[in-house]
Order: C-alpha cells, then sequence, then structure tokens
DNA sequence: AATCCGACATAAC
DNA sequence: GTTATGTCGGATT
C-alpha cells in the first residue's frame, strides 16, 4: 500500500461507528497487513500483549480502553514488559472517543479525539515499512488533500462520462484548479469570511445534491465579474460576497459537473481540510496523478524531493546568488545591484509538469530577496521578482493549470512570509491574467517565443560590476536582459520505448543532421533545444537526465553536435537513483548536467559520498563521459586496431527456454534414452560463468537432426520451438522456425579448445571483470561475450585494472553495472604494441589468476570476487597481472584511475588522429 | 548479420 | 520487502 491509500483506509476507518473489539485489527489493517497476519493476531498465535490488547511484534502495541481511562491505558502499554520486548515501535490507546499514542523511538506523541486521528496518519507511516517517512511526513497534508481530491474527481467523472471524453477533458481539469484555488483561498483569507466557499455550498446547496453545480457555477460566475460590472449582471446575492479574482483562472465557461450525494459530500470533506498548509511544490507533483489514467494506480507516487531540485538549482544559479550575497554583506549598494539582478532572472523549465521546479527557485530567490531586503533595512518591501520570470512548457493540461496555481499560492505564501498577511492580501486579487505556462509540446514549441530573452545585446554581469558608480550599472542592467535559467526534469525515453509520435519528435529535431538520431533518448531533444535557445543570450541550463546519455553508444551520437553549437558542460552530478515516494522505489538512475555556452572557468563534479553527503570536485573541464579532462567521444569499431584478439557475443537461442536445460532436466531426459547425451552441451552465459550453476543446451545441426527427431522429448521440445519462433512479430524468427532444432544465431562451431568467456552486464563492486575460461565443448550463450581459441593473454588484458576503468567509462552502463561491449570497449581499448617477452609475462599472469583460483574450489567467481573478501593469493596474482601490464604502458604502476584514463584516451585519440591522416 | 538498450526485471536473501 | 545483480527480444544499423 502507498501513503495515499493507508489515508484513504485510516480516514474511512474513523469515519465508522467504533469497534472496541474489530478497532486493533481494522487499524492494522488500513496499513496494509494481510489477512494472514490479522487472522494469526486475532487467534492469539502471534498475540504478544500481556496487557490484553494486541501486540504485533517489531510495530505495535495497541489496547482498547475501558471509557475515560485513555491515560492509564497508554501507561500499562509504556510499562508492559512485552512492549520493550518485543521491539515495538508505537503503543496506541483508544476508547472510541479519544486516542493518544506514542512512538517509542522518539517519544513523539499523539493525543486527540477518535476523530481526528487521521490527521495523524503520517505518524504511523512506518508501520507500512514506507521508508522516506521523513519526506511523508513533512507532507502529510498533500498526502491527504491528492488522495482527497482523487476520490472526488474519479466520482465527478462516474456522475459525469461527458467531462471524461478528450473535448471536455481541459473542462474537467481546469474545473478541479478552480476548486483548489477556492480551498485556499477560502482558509487564507482571500475570501473575506470563514470557509466562505465551503459554507456557502453547504448552505445554499440541496442536500440531494440536486443544485449544487449550479450554486458552484453561480460563485465561479462572480470571480468572473469585476466588481464594477456587478449590478444588473443579476448575481445571486449569496455570491456576491465572493471577490473578482480572474487572471484566466475564472475566465471562460462556468460550467461545473453535476455532482451526486457523494461526491458533494466528498467535496465538503475536501473543504474542510486545512488548506494553509499546502505545499506548493510537493502538492503539485502529487496531484498531476489526479487527472492521469495512467499515474493513478500509483497515486501520489511521482514525487521529486526539494533535495532532489536543489540539486540542480543551487549549482546552476542559487550557490551563485548566494555567494554574492554574502560578499555583499551590509553594503547597500552591492545589495541593491544584486536585487536589481534577481529581479531579472528568468526561470524557465521547459518540461514543468506541475511546476515544483518554478515554485522551489521562486521560493528561494524570494528568501535571498528578503534578506537583502532586511540587510537594507526595507523590511516587508514588496517584491520586485516578477512571477511572469517563471516560466514553463508542460503537455498535460491538468499539470500545466496546477503548476499556474501552484506559482500563484507560492507568491502568496512568500508574501505573508515576509511582508505580512495584511500586505500579501491587498495586492493578491485579481490575479494577473497572463499565462506563463504554456501547454504543449516542447519539442515542437518555439522557445523563444514562449520564453523571450529581452535584450539580446548581452553583456556578461561581471564581478565588477558592483565597483563601478551605481548610475553606470543601473543604466548597463536596463540596457540588458539579464539571466536565464533552463532546468526541469524533462521525460526519459530510451530509444526502444518511444511510440511513434516521439520519434516524429525525434525526426523533427535530427533527422539530416544526426546520422543515427534513432538510437538516443528521448530527452536530448531537450538538450539540443536548450542548446540552441542559449544562443540568444546569457542562458545557463540544468536538467534531470537518464545517466545513459552520457555513455556508451549515446555519447558519440549526442555530445560532438552538442559542442559543435558551442555548448560546454558547467558542471554535473553523477549517477544517483532517482527516489520517490513508492515504498518499494525501483526507480531510475539519473544525472544531472549543467550546460550553458559561456567560457566560465571552473566546472565541478558532484557526486554523493558513502555518507551521503554531497561532494565536490573542482575539474577544469568535464568530457561527456562525465569525467574531468578533454577527451573525445569515441565511436564503435568492428575489431581492435591494437591487435587483440576477436571477442564475439555468444549464441542466442530465441527458444522460448526449449533448447535451454537443467541438469535435472539433462538427466531426465538422458535417463529416458541414453544417446540423447550426444546432442547435450554445456551451456554457459553470464550468470553461469559467475555464479557456477550448470546448465545445458541441445546443440543440434543437419548431421544430427535425425537422431534428435527420434527422441520423443527432444522432438517435442524442437517442436516448441517451432512453434514459437512463428508466433513471433520478427520476420526473422519466422523463417528461423524452419530449422528449429538449431539455436537462431550461432557465433561458435562447436568444435573449439578453449574459450574466454566474458559476462556483458556484472556487478560493480567487484575490483575486476568476472573473466573466466570454458572448456571448447561448451556452448556461450548470449548474456556473454567469448574469444575462442584466442591466446591467452587476452585474458590478462580483461582482467585488468585499467581495462576495467576503461569499460567503466567508456561503455554502456545497466543502472550503475557494468555493460560490456566487444565494439565500444574491448576494440577501443588502447594498448601499446605487445613484444613476444610481453605477451609470455601477459600468459604467465594470467595462468597464476586461474591457478588461484582453482586452489579455492569449487569457490566461484561470485564467491571469490566479493568486495571485502577476496582471497589474499588471488588478489596478489591480480596485482602481479596490474604490474605486469601497467609496466607495459608506462614503465611503472598508474597512480590512480585518473591517471590510467588520461593515458588511454591519449592513446586513442593518437590512434584515431593517424588514421585520419592516412 | 550483429549490437545495445531497458523512468527495468526478478531471483535471492 | 529490501537487496543484489543480470533476462530477453527486437529495433536499428
Amino acid at each position: 500500500m502507498n501513503a495515499v491509500e493507508i489515508e484513504i483506509a485510516i480516514s474511512d476507518l474513523a469515519m465508522q461507528s467504533f469497534d472496541a473489539l474489530e478497532f486493533p485489527y481494522e487499524f492494522l489493517r488500513a496499513f496494509g497487513n494481510k489477512e494472514t497476519t490479522i487472522k494469526k493476531l486475532k487467534s492469539g498465535s502471534s498475540n504478544k500483549s500481556d496487557v490484553g490488547g494486541v501486540l504485533q511484534r517489531n510495530n505495535i502495541h495497541i489496547l482498547v480502553s475501558e471509557p475515560g481511562k485513555v491515560d492509564e491505558s497508554l501507561k500499562a502499554l509504556h510499562d508492559s514488559p512485552a512492549t520493550a520486548k518485543n521491539k515495538v515501535k508505537f503503543i496506541l490507546a483508544t476508547d472510541g472517543d479519544s486516542f493518544q499514542a506514542e512512538a517509542i523511538d522518539s517519544g513523539e506523541t499523539v493525543a486527540c479525539d477518535y476523530a481526528k486521528f487521521p490527521d495523524h496518519f503520517s505518524f504511523f507511516l512506518q508501520l507500512a515499512g514506507i521508508s522516506t517517512v521523513k519526506q511523508i511526513r513533512d507532507n502529510a497534508f498533500d498526502i491527504r488533500a491528492t488522495s482527497r481530491l482523487n476520490r472526488l474527481y474519479v466520482e465527478l467523472l462516474k456522475d459525469n462520462p461527458e467531462w471524461g471524453t478528450a473535448d471536455q477533458r481541459h473542462e474537467m481539469n481546469h474545473f478541479m484548479a478552480r476548486l483548489i484555488f477556492c480551498f485556499f483561498a477560502e482558509d487564507t483569507d482571500i475570501f473575506l469570511g470563514t470557509d466562505l466557499f465551503t459554507a456557502t455550498i453547504e448552505q445554499m446547496s440541496a442536500r440531494d445534491s440536486s443544485n449544487t453545480h449550479e450554486v458552484i457555477s453561480e460563485m465561479f460566475r462572480a470571480m468572473n465579474t469585476k466588481l464594477a460590472d456587478r449590478d444588473g449582471s443579476g448575481l445571486r446575492s449569496w455570491a456576491n460576497n465572493f471577490p473578482y479574482v480572474n487572471g484566466g483562472l475564472f475566465s471562460g465557461s462556468t460550467d461545473v459537473p453535476r455532482f451526486s450525494k457523494i461526491a458533494r459530500s466528498y467535496l465538503l470533506h475536501i473543504g474542510n481540510l486545512d488548506w494553509t498548509q499546502i505545499n506548493p511544490d510537493i502538492f503539485g507533483s502529487m496531484i498531476q496523478a489526479v487527472a492521469d489514467d495512467e499515474e493513478r494506480g500509483e497515486l501520489g507516487m511521482h514525487y521529486t524531493s526539494v533535495p532532489n531540485i536543489l540539486k540542480v538549482l543551487n549549482p546552476l544559479f542559487l550557490d551563485d546568488l548566494r555567494k554574492k550575497l554574502e560578499e555583499a554583506g551590509d553594503n547597500p549598494r552591492k545589495l541593491l545591484n544584486l536585487r536589481k539582478r534577481i529581479a531579472r532572472i528568468r526561470v524557465f523549465d521547459p518540461a514543468c509538469g506541475s511546476g515544483n521546479f518554478l515554485v522551489i527557485a521562486y521560493k528561494q530567490m524570494r528568501e535571498i530577496e528578503h534578506t537583502i531586503n532586511e540587510r537594507r533595512g526595507e523590511p516587508g518591501r514588496k517584491s520586485d521578482i516578477p512571477l511572469t520570470n517563471f516560466r514553463g512548457i508542460e503537455l498535460r493540461d491538468f499539470s500545466a493549470e496546477i503548476a499556474r496555481l501552484a506559482l500563484i499560492i507560492a507568491e502568496y505564501q512568500c508574501d505573508v512570509l515576509y511582508r505580512g498577511q495584511r500586505e500579501a492580501l491587498l495586492e493578491f486579487l485579481p490575479l494577473n491574467a497572463e499565462n506563463w505556462i504554456t501547454c504543449g509540446n516542447a519539442l515542437r514549441l518555439d522557445w523563444l517565443s514562449i520564453c523571450p530573452p529581452t535584450g539580446t545585446g548581452v553583456k556578461t554581469i561581471a564581478d565588477d560590476l558592483f565597483e563601478t558608480p551605481l548610475d553606470q550599472a543601473e543604466i548597463d542592467f536596463d540596457n540588458e536582459g539579464g539571466e536565464t535559467y533552463i532546468c526541469g526534469n524533462p521525460p526519459y525515453i530510451g530509444t526502444r520505448e518511444q511510440d511513434k509520435q516521439h520519434k516524429l519528435d525525434m525526426k523533427a529535431m535530427f533527422d539530416g543532421r544526426i546520422n543515427s538520431w534513432k538510437a538516443m533518448d528521448y530527452v536530448s531533444g531537450w538538450l539540443f533545444k536548450a542548446a540552441e535557445y542559449g544562443r540568444f543570450g546569457q542562458v545557463a541550463t540544468a536538467f534531470v537526465t537518464t545517466n545513459s546519455i552520457c555513455q556508451g553508444q549515446q555519447v558519440p551520437l549526442i555530445w560532438p553536435e552538442l559542442f559543435r553549437l558551442g555548448i560546454k558542460i558547467d558542471f554535473a552530478h553523477l549517477s544517483f537513483k532517482w527516489s520517490n515516494l513508492a515504498a518499494n522505489n525501483a526507480g531510475v538512475t539519473v544525472i544531472i548536467i549543467g550546460l550553458s555556452n559561456s567560457n566560465n572557468q571552473g566546472c565541478r563534479i558532484y557526486s554523493i559520498g558513502k555518507q551521503g553527503e554531497l561532494e565536490v570536485k573542482y575539474v577544469d573541464c568535464i568530457n561527456p563521459y562525465l569525467i574531468p579532462g578533454r577527451y573525445d567521444s569515441l565511436t564503435a569499431v568492428k575489431a581492435s586496431p591494437f591487435g587483440l584478439s576477436n571477442m564475439v557475443k555468444g549464441n542466442y537461442p530465441v527458444d522460448g527456454g526449449n533448447l535451454i536445460l537443467s541438469r535435472s532436466e539433462k538427466d531426465e531426459i538422458c535417463s529416458r534414452s541414453q544417446c540423447a547425451d550426444q546432442l547435450i552441451r554445456p551451456f554457459v552465459g553470464s550468470n553461469e560463468s559467475i555464479s557456477g550453476t550448470p546448465r545445458f543446451c541441445l546443440w543440434i545441426d543437419e548431421s544430427n537432426y535425425e537422431l534428435a527427431k527420434s527422441i520423443p522429448d527432444v522432438r517435442a521440445r524442437i517442436e516448441s520451438v517451432r512453434e514459437m519462433r512463428l508466433s513471433s512479430k520478427k520476420v526473422a524468427t519466422n523463417k528461423s522456425a524452419e530449422r528449429p532444432y538449431r539455436f537462431d544465431e550461432i557465433r561458435q562451431s562447436g568444435n573449439e579448445n578453449q574459450i574466454i568467456v566474458l559476462p556483458v552486464h556484472s556487478s560493480e563492486n567487484r575490483e575486476y571483470l568476472p573473466v573466466s575460461i570454458e572448456s571448447g565443448s561448451t556452448i556461450i550463450y548470449g548474456s556473454a561475450f567469448a574469444l575462442f581459441d584466442a591466446p591467452l593473454w587476452n585474458m590478462a588484458l580483461i582482467a585488468s585494472r585499467i581495462h576495467l576503468v576503461w569499460i567503466g567509462t567508456v561503455c554502456g552502463k545497466l543502472e550503475t553495472r557494468y555493460r560490456y561491449s566487444n565494439t565500444m570497449g574491448w576494440n577501443t581499448f588502447p594498448v601499446p604494441k605487445l613484444t613476444e617477452k610481453n605477451k609470455e609475462d601477459l600468459t604467465r599472469c594470467a595462468e597464476d589468476i586461474l591457478l588461484a583460483r582453482e586452489r579455492h574450489f569449487p569457490a566461484t567467481i561470485a564467491d571469490l570476487y566479493k568486495p571485502d573478501a577476496m582471497p589474499d593469493d588471488l588478489r596478489a596474482a591480480h596485482e602481479r597481472n596490474d604490474e605486469v601490464l601497467e609496466r607495459i604502458y608506462i614503465g611503472r604502476r598508474f597512480r590512480n584511475d585518473t591517471e590510467r584514463l588520461e593515458k588511454l584516451f591519449e592513446m586513442y585519440s593518437k590512434m584515431t588522429a593517424g588514421k585520419k591522416g592516412a
């Protein structure tokens, strides 16, 4: 269960009449406990309570008390030996009237009326195993509001199906945005009178809900009518209490969907929440799921955490503003200039979703401006930062509506915080009519027209600006457009995940410009749009993107062309897992890249340290692999120009598992027909080579096909392969159904003597790549690369530290795991010309590694290469191998990986330069 | 004909 | 239910 589902379950529980016997179990159910767990507790078999309550080990101890004795019950729970013994996290006592609970570790307590306990649901979230407790607890309101709005949304669509059609979706979304605004406004005195909106609905609409839509519509009409125009507008007197709001929010149709009784009660229920607690940054990203059919299942889970957003905004420009603030000290003139600079900064998120990057940026800038105003002795001064400087593009209609609303709310909240409620109210209404969030496809829109950099003759605003006479500086500022910062988290869609429309977007951008654009991630469109935009002003960009655009295949496609546009990588945040509110948080691995056309010196590489702290490395420049240095991006090649043996991918069965046998399957077949033995070979892919589990395969060709057909078990399997291949969508696979007894793609003769095997994917935690040797009779699976009958010194290279570093840098990755590639990693691997002596030495090294492994038989590669548990003799053999190999490169060991990469890229560049010359 | 990828997939602990 | 670590098929070149 996710946080939203829990909130719903708890709210439901609190609304039911209190059942003293069932309450503990219902409570546990609400937190997602399974029926079997509840059953065990009920039967007493797992209930450890010693005070007559319900105790779930490691979780909670609940006691339903006599009426009026909740204090005593909580104390009994607290003092209970069972509570301590069973490592209980929470104790809870209630009599159905009042409710008390305590978190044992923190000592935090909750005491409230029973009916109100859902307000504290986040207090207990640990019970559901939700790890990001802090984030949720801080945003409990947003989750509750989201879940309630979602229920209303679904209910309304049920009663008004036509509002869910493509034609009217926009109206529906707009309606929801209006509602949210009204809830916020009635709780923040923007509407005069307590709960004016909700109360008016409650009073003016019939209990049977029949005219709810008319009442709401009339209020909307009021909010779209200027006070001056109200005479003669025929507004009902109760609607006349509402102010003129508009700003686009209440213009257009004031149609309202019809409300069922349930929908009406949901609506009133939502109105009773305390909307002053809304976090526009968090709320927006949650609520966008309300209107999104696809996302509804994972409601509230697409939360972009504030720390992650700051990972983008801080290095992009906020750090610099704060530095300038610090440098300005109390100097009024410097502070004034900084304020003027801030007022001209535009923040542009071309994939803004519900606007959380914009909202956070706005709030941070307001905070800095506030400090300036305080230091200048102007506290409470009206802000110079126009909301119109925060622009966005968003594809989804509802998100675009919410983004705009979120910014409006953020502005109001900042005004309250820095200027006081009175001032904030005075200037809030009517809303500004300009729309700064464009709903559309960012890759098809002209960014310059959506966020025009005013004044193109922009000079760099240098530090010494602050030293020039005041009036001079002011003139300069007036003539300049100021800075634009592009930021956001645009969608990543891998080449195979893109649908037709995505491909068309990509084609429109890249066809005729980048040859293999089809292999690029969809997100690269944003990078190019930003790079082009950056030519028209003082612009810097930072996006969260999938890490794959800085790895392997995509690097030579994307980056040379970006560099040609004058782009440079100012900063980068290395791979980290994107996290959201989901309980099991698989997510995706991302990087952050900061780009600009400027010549700013000093680049920064951020990463997350071992303790989870932010680490920064200052370097001269950053290359597309996100390592320091000006290295080329390299392209795949078919064969090694350095004289390495040919490395090929293993064989692909494309058999639906029918040609593959476990040991027991093999034994079974062989026991039924002995001659099947001749058709079966050991089968080794990456998993088998690393973990040592044996597998086998049917290896049949024309010469023994007749034999194969005569064995019923084998015959049946061949028939299954035929069917499986015929049912494939791929034409080539259909064709290979003609020979179903063979692997689909065969890369080895089956008559080899010795095979060097190397898994395609392997853990990044090992110190060396898990290369191994298999006997010639083995069939290699496509999940591994193979060198057939190659000299053993090849293995010495693969097993070296320097090779691992190269692979980790230039190849693709699976999340953060190594993903080996023959064309990008092996064939490009620069090796000095090896003498016969070198090859002999390296062969010896490889043999020593194999011997060391042999001594630990039957330990597998997985056992032997555990990060902290490598046997000493094996480690020593690898050390010797590295020593011998690195001496061949530079006559000594390398000092570190940076030095290794420098040498390798230098050799690679020389090699490619030589080729071009020839 | 062969490669490289996955807002991943899933077995193992 | 975290944690660890690699499937599998096919679009693309």
